[in-house]
RNA sequence: GUCCCCAUCGUCUAGAGGCCUAGGACACCUCCCUUUCACGGAGGCGACCGGGGUUCGAAUCCCCGUGGGGACGCCA
């Protein structure tokens, strides 16, 4: 049978790191087996679901490049065949009409809290053999609930956590269609998975204890049932629960902090997933390797270290025209006009194995396009009064020499020479004149990327700002 | 409360009864490289939740604890 997966975001918020992953998986699995990966949005619940939420899932799936081959599929523009199933449902007696108020039901649900058991709707709208129901009560609408069979066990061979085994003593009718008619979530993914043909429902383990009740229904629709997989869920860097008031970031967020895609995606393959001790690997390795055996049962706690780790390593790899056309939008939004400054790629080149985010690269070479802030405490230990006029003579020599990291050096190490100092002794006090602080790379290679003027202009503002020149 | 799930270094994980003196990666520490900081290279520190079984042999299988998490909506 051809693999069928699909991804099933309710559109009440971004796309999160969870999120992200479940899709992953999800996509992943489909490729690996030639199958079809389908996105279908769940947007029954009218209230919270919004058009900017259902975009942002869009805009995060294809940030990562998680492409849909069908979808997305709405649940709202179905509405017409949930209730087509619902009356069927109705008319085979596999559902029926209850009119319990919601107060009442808050009530007995407050009673079976008290009494230590589970809370459950108490079937008293059921219909039985030989049972008398109640009068519906004039005006009040009903809701549909589904007659879920009362003994035997639901059992299901989870893909990740293994055999899982539910009672239907534990299960109670749920509610289908709402008041107002409108179909609720356990019935719209029953009746969309059964009809889409999905084969393997990969999601988050907060829907394991809805997967009896779904499997019941299926049952009661004559469908196939599909494969199951239920992962845990990823906890923030803290260890903490992400929720909406905590830690839960939109994928778009890593985009705008400097994370490359493929970094994000890499990260998150390995977190509760592994193929033996391999760590770096592209996504069509990951497709081709991925599959459900070796998914972790347990939690798996956010990584930010390891993930910048990761991205370090992206950026290195990277083509170095993409990273210069996201570079120089990352310096604009800076205020930073690269247009007179020297070659982008260039630079880049220089500093992309010393940044862990496209952000860190964009801040550490702005001082290419525009005049460093001197640091203070670097300027203190390095522009001493000793070596000053030791610079002051240099600067004359860079005035007629080959502009080149070769040629720069060559002046530097004379001049080092000469006055029978170390190397650092000059290129410490170069690099904070430059470049405003103490870290760069070979302040020769720095020089030479600035261009003569630019450099001279510096060293010389920075002579005179100490007052000896 | 009831049901369900989970449990290997700080973190992500390898591990399908002997290959385990428990491996890798991130982080951390040391050293090397060096023009500073990084990068890179070489080392180091560091874990099988506890208790019972089963077995010649258990990180691995079973049971019981303990600890964590999830679910119990006219939310998804």
């Amino acid at each position: 049978m051809t693999v069928r997966t699909r991804f099933a975001p309710s559109p009440t918020g971004f796309l999160h790191i969870g999120g992200a992953r479940t899709a992953l998986f999800s996509w992943a699995y489909a490729r690996k087996h030639g199958g079809s990966f389908i996105l279908r949005i769940e947007d029954t619940d009218v209230a919270r679901s919004t058009p900017e939420a259902v975009q942002a899932i869009l805009d995060g799936m294809t940030w990562l490049g998680l492409s849909w081959d069908e979808g997305p599929f709405y649940q709202m523009q179905r509405m017409d065949r949930y209730k087509e199933v619902i009356q069927q449902l109705l008319d085979s007696g596999d559902a029926y009409y209850c009119y319990c108020s919601k107060e009442e039901l808050d009530a007995l649900r407050e009673q079976q809290m008290q009494q230590g058991i589970k809370p459950r709707y108490d079937g008293r709208w059921r219909p039985e053999a030989g049972k008398v129901l109640p009068e519906p009560p004039a005006g009040v609408p009903p809701v549909v609930r589904f007659k879920n069979p009362q003994t035997g066990a639901v059992v299901w061979n989870d893909l990740v956590k293994g055999e899982i085994r539910i009672s239907n003593e534990e299960l109670d009718d749920l509610i289908i269609a709402r008041a107002d008619g409108t179909p609720t979530y356990n019935f719209c993914v029953v009746v969309d998975d059964w009809e889409m043909g999905i084969t393997q429902v990969i999601r988050g383990d907060d829907h394991v204890n809805n997967t009896p009740r779904q499997i019941n229904m299926l049952h009661a629709l004559g469908a196939q049932i599909p494969q199951y997989a239920h992962l845990s869920m990823i906890l923030g860097d803290d260890g903490q629960k992400l929720s909406k008031r905590h830690g839960a970031v939109s994928v778009m967020q890593y985009h705008e902090d400097g994370y490359l895609p493929e970094a994000v995606l890499n990260y998150l393959a390995r977190l509760g997933w592994s193929h033996g001790d391999d760590e770096v690997f592209s996504m069509a390795q990951f497709c081709a390797w991925f599959d459900l055996d070796h998914i972790t049962p347990s939690a798996a706690q956010f990584n930010t270290e390891k993930l910048n780790w990761l991205n370090a390593h992206y950026i290195k790899q990277a083509d170095i025209n993409v990273l210069a056309a996201d570079i120089q939008q990352r310096l604009v939004a800076l205020g930073v006009n690269t247009e007179n400054g020297p070659d982008l790629s260039g630079v880049i080149a220089l500093y992309r194995e010393r940044s862990n985010t496209l952000n860190d690269l964009a801040a550490s070479i702005a001082y290419f396009y525009r005049k460093p802030v001197i640091d203070t405490v670097a300027a203190e230990k390095h522009l001493t009064v000793d070596v000053l006029p030791v610079l002051a003579g240099m600067a004359a020599k860079l005035e007629n020499t080959t502009w080149t990291t070769e040629s720069i050096h060559d002046v530097i190490q004379a001049t080092v020479t000469d006055n029978g100092l170390k190397f650092p002794k000059i290129a410490m006090p170069l690099r904070v004149m430059v470049t405003g602080g103490a870290q760069s790379p070979s302040i020769d290679a720095v020089m030479a990327l600035l261009g003569r003027d630019e450099t001279l202009s510096r060293i010389r503002e920075s002579l005179m700002a100490s007052g000896k020149f």
